[in-house]
DNA sequence: CAAAAAAATTAAACTGGTTGAAGAAATTAT
DNA sequence: ATAATTTCTTCAACCAGTTTAATTTTTTTG
């Protein structure tokens, strides 16, 4: 299952004695998602931290002229949720969806502090966790800001190359931000060069 | 002094003793720095958190062109360093300078360590810090994606519109993701209508 | 496995934002 | 104060990426 997936996962940053690991499975809930269906849509409230066991999630927004864009992917070894709806409590504005058959294990809110409260190591983990996905996020704004759609697509086929072949084109145009005819294009012309 | 806005910041998320409190200054360096004049260079390894009390600073990359792009502003009550290098401990990408004359409290890196571990409730408040951020970040993610330049100015004078009296507009305009010149017909547009 | 649906390709017209250049206004330094 | 420097504005030519629409290829579904 993906019970040695999440500990050794957790392990990189922490030690966990036996009774911890025991409350942490006995707070995490596991879950499945077919593909194309939803863990979150806009207007709900984001109620859990969601791992990801298996299968392939993202996470986007609908803008005014109904076209999608991506924020996140996940995959295995990921958290994905809408943390700001799911730390305040207010309606999220993004869809989470399964783009693959999909396995996570879920925590809720006042379980994930009751697992703070009784062991605070994992304060410090999720601190980690989200120093990561900090920095990740800024490293994307930058790229956003200072590279060209074609620096762009290079930077991103090199840092997540099993994602690129695993999810269709226009997941991809949507996550970079530009058309799925543009992406195409560009293809087109680097498999020239 | 800054003192007290420090501790005011941080008694938002936790509470803290009296010896907590002396702790946590014994650990804070007061530093200042004159407009222009950098805190950080590319190349350079962030040593340091810094909280600013007072003034206003730019965290930016310098691309192939030679052109700027801001990846964060900081005022009073704000962190600004770079979490990557200063928790690798490897050479940083970003430049940080003063727009204004400014003055900081900083913690080192061994001094941070030091105060999470003999006040755990700090590993809370970083950790609710960096959520603040990375929600922050992930909103200029997709009002990036989604927006287009118009929205995304008129966004930024209403998110912040103090800054936008302080600053440069090319900064502004370093910050958005479009030149000096466009924002210029932009306002000009804006302002007829 | 066939039919339907979704994704990818191609091409041409188009547009949001850039570039370069030159002058005006504001800020900074002496 | 005045000169020097930086920032802001204006305009016109230009280009990176979009749009629309038609065709082909791939994937999904019954």
């Amino acid at each position: 299952m993906g019970d040695e997936l999440i500990l050794e996962n957790i392990e990189r940053y922490i030690h966990l004695e036996k009774e911890e690991v025991n409350l942490l499975y006995s707070l995490l809930t596991p879950r499945t998602l077919k593909k194309k269906s939803f863990l979150l849509r806009q207007g709900e409230i984001c109620k859990t931290e969601n791992f990801i066991t298996k299968g392939c999630l993202r996470m986007y927004s609908i803008d005014e002229g109904g076209f999608e864009h991506i924020v996140m992917f996940g995959v295995e070894g990921w958290w994905v949720s809408d943390l700001f709806s799911f730390f305040t409590g207010t309606a999220s504005e993004y869809y989470i969806d399964a783009l693959e058959d999909t396995e996570l294990l879920q925590i809720s809110k006042p379980d994930l502090e009751r697992l703070y409260e009784q062991v605070p190591k994992f304060e410090r983990f999720f601190r980690i966790l989200l120093q990561n996905a900090f920095v990740a996020q800024q490293r994307r704004i930058n790229q956003n800001l200072s590279f060209t759609a074609e620096q762009r697509y290079l930077d991103f086929i090199k840092k997540y190359p099993q994602l690129e072949q695993r999810i269709p084109q226009k997941q991809v145009a949507a996550y970079l931000g530009f058309t799925p005819v543009f992406l195409s294009m560009l293809r087109k012309k680097l498999s020239r060069q």
